[in-house]
DNA sequence: GTTCGCAGCGTTTTT
DNA sequence: CGCTGCGAAC
């Protein structure tokens, strides 16, 4: 039992306790992820089949991260069978198994956000409703916390103080949207994120024989991140673990920042008055981060009114202070990260991968992957947009939702006429009405054509046109019985005509977006591969579709992780450390968000996000922020965040007075200094740029271009190539070997390779774009 | 039925 | 600014 030394007196508490309740309070790095991973170790190794335990975690990653490192302690085979997942996708499956019982196919679809809003959208629409009232995501985020607290239609119509509180937003309309939102669903064999715990709390009170199952088979119940579980979690974890009790929650509520997607801290808060009988362990020690970082974020979360008293140290060295950066506008704050990160770099020897740059929202990355790769420093975006959302990549995906599940009117109806083939709107719109009145599914007028085509009022080229789109549907079908997904998603890409719609944009983002969709083939092999290696894999479509469904990564999870400078929003690194951290942005209105400044749950919400941020970072961290900031298309001034003077001076330095003292004199200046600019926010940016190239870069000469262009060159996607240099020989997913005989351009984002291919001649590529492997 | 262009809008965080 | 949705013109 080695993996038992090394560790402290209450982590080995934790880690040995392993009947009934048991809390684990785990201030931030202080080895939460590292005792969760050795109980579940010590569990099997005190006989427990690892069929018996269930490991819940928050997101893919964590849940990815924590069962390769039980594998490594209690080896691959024994960790195979434990169950470990996120609630959504852990829930999904035994929803999948236990469907019938809702009245649900158990092919059902997974609706992510974006299916369920063009749902809703469709829904208020029909409903003759107020647009301006009822705002799509307002209702969605309304519905969406009913589910989370396990409000069902039935339940909300039987409640006036919810119909009044409706009423007095204005919204008296919610209940029949609610119910044709759900009806919606439902029609559709689909369920939303919200519904894949609602369902299976239903799944669990309504049947008691399904509920004994899983409490027999779930004897040891693990959670993590306790604190971000919403009333629906909360419940089900209840209900799984009430006949063991063995239940070990672990978390910590200062790190709790997802109330908005209805977490509920109190969940945590109170585990003592739900278990009476609980241990209650406290991880206090920081093994992570230097005695400044440490004692630098107590300041600021003790300004919480809610929050367990903790006393989190650290051991470790004292470290440098915390650098503050104040800089006059967005691009200039990411060229200090940038020119900091290189410096660093340089002098430290640190690794690219040492650094994050972590922000409030997703729309700060710009301005960083601008300065970074001017420096050519090689970074990875996480979270953004993930690669499953974008356009090309659900079309193809909606065509294969609809092979397996054929209710999927929402897959449908974003492919009935994509790439166009005549099926447009006025046709639709028909259709549904029709079977609307006929009170059956679109699907079934499809499907019988023959019988309702002289009711629907379509003229003949038009129900040729249904009936061929149809007709290749069921091929489609068809071919899955025999054929693997890949081969049929290949034909489905084919034979739609979508590879070629997609081919004859000839564009740069046209041709991004062919590979996308020839990623997500990529991605598909890979995918059936892996499962084919495992025991008990699963290469079907549907399991493809519902990894896609429940996975927010970014297309390249699986793809080499080069040294690379993280860039990710808060809330993405949570559960993550790295030895320098940029936490930039800090204004008010911006961090705390401007959404979210007006009670104080909102703000301490805001500033455990604050605290989250800043216990990343193990030995250095830098603060910034921008005086005035380019956004929603004009400038903004800016004030630092109070989370800057919520701090204790002594824990910080601030490394840029001269400029500091020049600004301190005159309040409310700070547009001033453009005086002599002109107003347009146009030129204001190219000045901005003008000017920092000037002062951290020689202007590009001749000499200076080689570096540019034998860099590695990473789109936003994240790809990159490798190093290319005229001369070199290099491979083409498409047009196979060639030879580099001109490079040509300064700017990273548009060099231009002219390539000679052994068969097929002379290409301009674009070296973003192209993907070019050096041989 | 399709395409293009413009206006208006919102803009936090994620399974 | 960038996206969506709508209306007008082909």
């Amino acid at each position: 039992m080695d993996y038992l030394k090394g560790l402290n007196e209450a982590q080995y508490e934790a880690v040995t306790t392993l009947e009934g309740p048991l809390m684990v309070l785990a201030g931030a790095g202080s080895g939460k992820t590292r005792v969760l991973t050795m109980r579940i170790a010590h569990l099997i190794t005190n006989l427990v089949d690892p069929f018996h335990i269930l490991a819940l975690t928050f997101t893919n990653k964590a849940a990815k991260e924590m069962k390769e490192r039980i594998a490594k302690v209690v080896g691959q085979s024994e960790a195979r069978s434990l169950w470990m997942g996120t609630f959504h996708s852990v829930f999904a499956r035994i929803l999948r198994s236990e469907a019938h019982y809702l009245g649900y196919p158990s092919n059902f679809t997974i609706y992510d956000s974006q299916d369920s809003l063009n749902v809703l959208k469709k829904v208020l629409k029909d409903s003759n409703i107020d647009a301006d009232l009822y705002k799509p995501k307002k209702v969605m985020a309304r519905i969406s916390n009913y589910k989370n607290n396990l409000i069902t239609v039935k339940a909300y119509l039987a409640n006036p103080e919810l119909i009044e509180n409706d009423e007095r937003a204005n919204m008296k309309h919610m209940g029949l949207i609610y119910q044709k939102y759900v009806d919606a669903c439902y029609r559709n064999g689909a369920m939303d994120f919200d519904d894949l715990l609602l369902r299976t709390n239903e799944l669990l009170t309504r049947f008691p024989e399904v509920l004994a199952k899983y409490q027999d088979r779930f004897r040891y119940i693990l959670v993590d991140e306790y604190q971000d579980t919403n009333h629906s979690q909360y419940l089900i974890v209840k209900a799984l673990a009430s006949k063991f009790e063995n239940i070990c929650v672990v978390g910590d509520d200062a790190q709790s920042i997802y109330s908005f997607r209805g977490a509920n801290i109190h969940n945590i808060l109170n585990f003592k008055k739900d278990y009476p009988d609980a241990v209650t362990v406290s991880l206090e020690q920081n093994y992570r981060s230097t005695q400044n970082i440490v004692n630098a974020a107590n300041v600021v979360i003790s300004k919480n009114v809610q929050q367990f008293k903790k006393n989190v140290f650290s051991d470790n060295e004292e470290g440098d202070k915390i650098k503050v950066y104040r800089s006059l506008s967005d691009a200039d704050e990411a060229n200090f990260v940038a020119s900091n990160i290189w410096e660093l770099h340089n002098t430290q020897q640190r690794k690219f991968t040492d650094f994050a740059i972590l922000y409030r929202t997703n729309s700060q990355t710009r301005a960083f992957e601008d300065s970074l790769r001017r420096k050519n420093i090689p970074y990875r975006v996480y979270g953004g947009l993930s690669f499953y959302q974008r356009k090309e990549v659900k079309d193809l995906v909606a065509y294969l939702r609809l092979l397996i599940n054929e209710n999927d009117g929402e897959a449908l109806s974003r492919i009935i006429n994509y790439p166009a083939r005549g099926i447009g709107e006025t046709t639709q719109n028909k259709l549904i009405v029709f079977a609307d009145s006929q009170n059956v599914s679109i699907t079934t007028v499809l499907g019988n054509l023959g019988m309702y085509a002289p009711l629907l009022g379509l003229n003949n080229g038009i129900l040729t046109k249904l009936a061929d789109f149809w007709a290749m549907i069921k091929a489609f079908q068809v071919m899955l019985k025999t054929e693997n997904a890949y081969t049929v998603a290949m034909e489905v890409a084919k034979r739609t005509g979508l590879i070629k719609f997609l081919k004859d944009d000839q564009t740069p983002e046209g041709i991004s977006r062919l590979e996308n969709v020839q990623e997500l083939m990529n991605s598909m092999q890979g995918f059936i591969e892996e499962q084919q290696q495992l025991e008990d894999g699963d290469p079907s479509l549907s399991n493809f579709l519902e990894n896609i469904a429940l996975s927010a990564d970014t297309q390249n999870d699986k793809k080499e992780e080069g040294d690379q400078v993280s860039l990710m929003t808060i809330h993405l690194s949570k559960g993550l450390e790295f030895p320098v951290v940029h936490l930039v942005g800090l204004e008010e209105n911006l961090f705390p968000s401007f959404m979210s400044s007006s009670t104080r749950e909102e703000l301490e919400e805001e500033r455990r996000l604050f605290y989250v941020a800043l216990t990343r970072a193990e030995k250095q961290a830098f603060f910034s922020y921008a005086v005035s900031r380019f956004q929603w298309g004009k400038i903004t001034d800016a004030e630092p965040s109070r989370f800057l003077s919520e701090m204790d001076t002594a824990h910080l330095e601030f490394i840029n007075p001269a400029i500091e003292s020049r600004f301190v004199n005159h309040s409310g200046l700070k547009s001033s200094i453009f005086d002599d600019e002109p107003a347009s926010p146009r030129f204001f940016k190219k000045k901005e740029e003008k000017k920092t190239i000037q002062r951290n870069e020689p202007l590009p000469t001749a000499q200076n271009l080689k570096p540019v262009a034998t860099a590695r060159i990473i789109n936003p996607s994240g790809a990159s190539s490798e190093d290319i240099e005229v001369g070199d020989q290099v491979r083409h997913d498409r047009f196979g070997v060639g030879e580099v005989l001109f490079l040509d351009g300064t700017d990273p984002q548009n060099i231009k390779a002219k390539v000679k291919f052994q068969h097929e001649g002379e290409k301009n590529l674009i070296l973003k774009f192209a993907k070019l492997t050096k041989i």
